[in-house]
DNA sequence: TAGCATTACTGGACGGCGTCTAGAAAATGG
DNA sequence: CCATTTTCTAGACGCCGTCCAGTAATGCTA
């Protein structure tokens, strides 16, 4: 979601070289979100720390507050594959929950959006990209039941809000919860039980 | 939640008084919301319209995106002494449950920020501030589970973002139906059959 | 080798939001 | 009439995200 280009391809690519690359920025940011807090960097400081003009940093990121997301975005983005490979043996509910729970083990731990969040004061606009990463994951979830599930679409929508907002609470929870834990995988499969109970009757 | 101080109280205020009022400012605002989108109009516009100074826009509303939930806010900011005068005899899921329906009928029907999501293009700030009340709600309901469940914080928090998320979702998916419908209420109550169902043995 | 196409970077400008400040305006009470 | 209190105003600020015209650096081709 983040990046617009990062591949430098295999070979020969036509035009101009890259001078920088996404990951020279999120390094950049991340050093200056610690040191100064997110609110207190600006996008002028992290291009001219990673040696780049202003204009530049927007040829990478859409948003600053995507630099936030930049570590968990692959792991999002890999939703409706994982969902169309899930067993058609599988119940809805029961692929959804699995494939929620095998986004959270591609996850790198623990997400730096999720650490950082207490350290550097992240304002609005990191909340609205938080939101629009559920979204997405929403939408992809939502697309999936609708061609399982015969369910009404209401049913669906709350069903597939549900099993979202459980799921990142239960990364937020596990995140801070500290060193001495089972794989993230676990809480998250632990945290849909639940829900996928109350909802198996309605939407399988 | 929007409003800074919208009484002119009963008598005798001291100072100069008020030359707007926060309505005056929603009247002006959704007239070009409706003519020229969220995004396309400025604060500048809304205040102009309203015969006020820019500045004193923000002596009303602390960001231009609380002006589409002003009409909800109200409604949502009872949810803390609702909760509070849910009798002990209600289970926790039931209790919670309950007084998300009661919240539900306090809305304004259809609410304005639901309607207006189509016709005016909402931007990112919008979504954002849409985030910001969830989460003010989720925390309500999160402090009233803890001071009457004892099951664990980390299921506490799945209930809480379960039952906020399917709440809003039957909300919209209500809004969305068209006209013929029954109260708000009853389909939200509806909704959250499944999840109270699913969480009643973990939670009570 | 020279030019061409393609792509990336630069610098500057723009409009908009939200913050802030100093001061003027409009009321009440002594 | 003056002091107090509160609101309103005008203007400036920093920042974000967008845009554009111009320049730099590469591969390809003649």
């Amino acid at each position: 979601m983040g990046t617009v280009n990062d591949s430098n391809a295999l070979r020969t690519a036509p035009g101009r070289p890259r001078r920088s690359s996404s990951s020279t920025l999120v390094d950049s940011a991340s050093e200056l979100f610690l040191e100064q807090g997110y609110d207190g960097t600006t996008v002028d400081d992290i291009a001219r720390r990673a040696g780049v003009a202003r204009a530049t940093f927007f040829n990478y990121f859409r948003a600053k507050s995507d630099l936030l997301w930049a570590d968990v975005d692959p792991a999002l983005a890999e939703l409706p594959r994982i969902l169309d490979l899930m067993p058609t043996r599988l119940s809805p509910t029961e692929a959804a929950r699995a494939a929620l729970v095998e986004i959270a083990g591609l996850l790198p731990v623990p997400p730096a959006v999720l650490v950082e969040r207490s350290t550097t004061g992240a304002g609005a606009d990191a909340a609205a990209a938080g939101l629009e990463r559920l979204l997405t994951v929403r939408l992809a979830l939502r697309r999936f039941l609708g061609s399982r599930s015969t369910a009404a679409p209401a049913v669906l929508d709350a069903f597939t809000a549900a099993a979202i907002a459980v799921a990142a609470s239960a990364t937020v929870a596990w995140v801070d919860a500290g060193s001495p834990r089972g794989p993230l995988a676990n809480a998250v499969d632990a945290a849909l039980a639940p829900v996928c109970a109350g909802y198996a009757a309605v939407v399988d």
